[in-house]
DNA sequence: AGAATTTTGTACTGGCCGGTTAAATTGACG
DNA sequence: CGTCAATTTAACCGGCCAGTACAAAATTCT
């Protein structure tokens, strides 16, 4: 494990036998994962240097401090979930089924990456300060509104999509119903029993949210111009 | 400030000058607020007792310690939501008026009680073991199904809603819209700007998810059996 | 009035935990 | 090997903060 990242911040750059970018990987996950289970306040940085292979030291070394750990950590959970959402491509897809598939994609990802989820909510306790500072995040996300975009306005093109389709909201509405699937899953299945959350019946709310959504914007003889 | 709440806790139950039930109600208030800005470890007691008109040594009195602090905050918050639940009276509407109304309020209310929105994200942060142990919350939001049922079944019977809707599934649903919108508003507006959260956007959001829903469930000519 | 009980204030502590100090180890390179 | 720089270790602070000890009021009972 002597690969190099051809540049890193060395003054000399030669091999070292040690591995320094993967030291920091590994903080990396265990803080994302820590964070995610206790929050920013909640997590120790004790107990994560336990779960690392290395020592509390080296993540004062590495990242300055708890608010600098955080901020990494929460970087890479949204690089991660990216590195996920690069191999869907909608292009070869019809503005409906293209739709559908984003929205089922979205749905399956996020109830597959519960830290990243744990991370966004986290962040949104704290008023999203973190987000709001690094455009690594936001072009990111753009992104994906990008996406929309360009399927609703091939959607509205051939006429299968009611003209006034927002993307954003659009984006808003899916996010929004596949994150709380997530995140309100503990206090939702306290309150009334996990039945939802069964592999069929998360299956069946998957495909009836798609249905919902889909048909919200597909043009019908009361939305026809 | 003398007044009196006819019955308290007290054992021979004769009037105090003092007014327990007022201290409690005051820290009670405090405590949500606090604990909804900035989460349960990052809540400090002190600050808490800072912003009481009595002192520190009073919440260990009324509530032993922070967690019950907390436990008793959080159903403080759930009881305010059903007061405000209270005055909603659906039955004189058909099924589809009733389920547009239910959503609006939901969406509105939800906006209106951020700090509702807060402590419940909190608690799921938490895996909402404080609500799996608090009945009073539970039987509350059982009380919300049942109103859905009712909607639906009579939706059914009258052939305006297809057969086979899932109240709770739809609760699932008015709910994610609904609390999303709140709880994730720091993160939405830090990526995607504050346009959304407009009041005339808010306003088209809230109607356009009421068309979605009450859409969703309507009898169609696809869904006629 | 005075005893009994509930409520409130002050001052304190113990340990947890974020962060640091100082030194040792490792590898690069001559 | 010696030297420099990068990396790592272990032991250690210092302040913050949940929780408490100890009573002093306040209030009711008799």
């Amino acid at each position: 494990m002597t690969e190099r990242t051809a540049d890193k911040g060395a003054t000399t750059a030669q091999g070292w036998k040690q591995d320094p970018e993967g030291v920091r990987r590994d903080i990396l996950s265990v803080a994302v994962s820590e964070f995610a289970a206790r929050g920013l306040s909640g997590a120790r940085i004790d107990d994560i240097a336990a779960r690392t292979r290395t020592s509390k030291r080296m993540i004062y070394y590495y990242f300055g401090d708890k608010d600098g750990l955080y901020a990494r950590a929460l970087e890479a959970a949204y690089a991660k979930v990216r590195h996920g959402e690069e191999n869907l491509d909608l292009a070869g897809f019809e503005p409906d089924d293209a739709l559908a598939r984003l929205i089922g994609f979205t749905f399956d990802h996020h109830r597959a990456n519960p830290d990243f989820i744990r991370m966004v909510m986290i962040e949104n306790i704290h008023n999203a300060d973190c987000i709001a500072h690094s455009d690594v995040i936001r072009t990111l996300n753009v992104a994906a509104i990008d996406t929309l975009s360009d399927i609703c306005k091939r959607g509205v093109a051939t006429g299968v999509f009611r003209a006034g389709v927002n993307p954003m909201q659009l984006h808003w509405q899916i996010s929004a119903l596949s994150f709380f699937n997530v995140s309100n899953r503990p206090s939702f299945s306290a309150l009334f029993g996990a039945d939802l959350f069964t592999d069929a019946q998360q299956n069946a709310l998957r495909d009836d949210i798609i249905r919902m959504v889909v048909e919200s914007v597909r043009m019908t003889k009361e939305t026809l111009p």
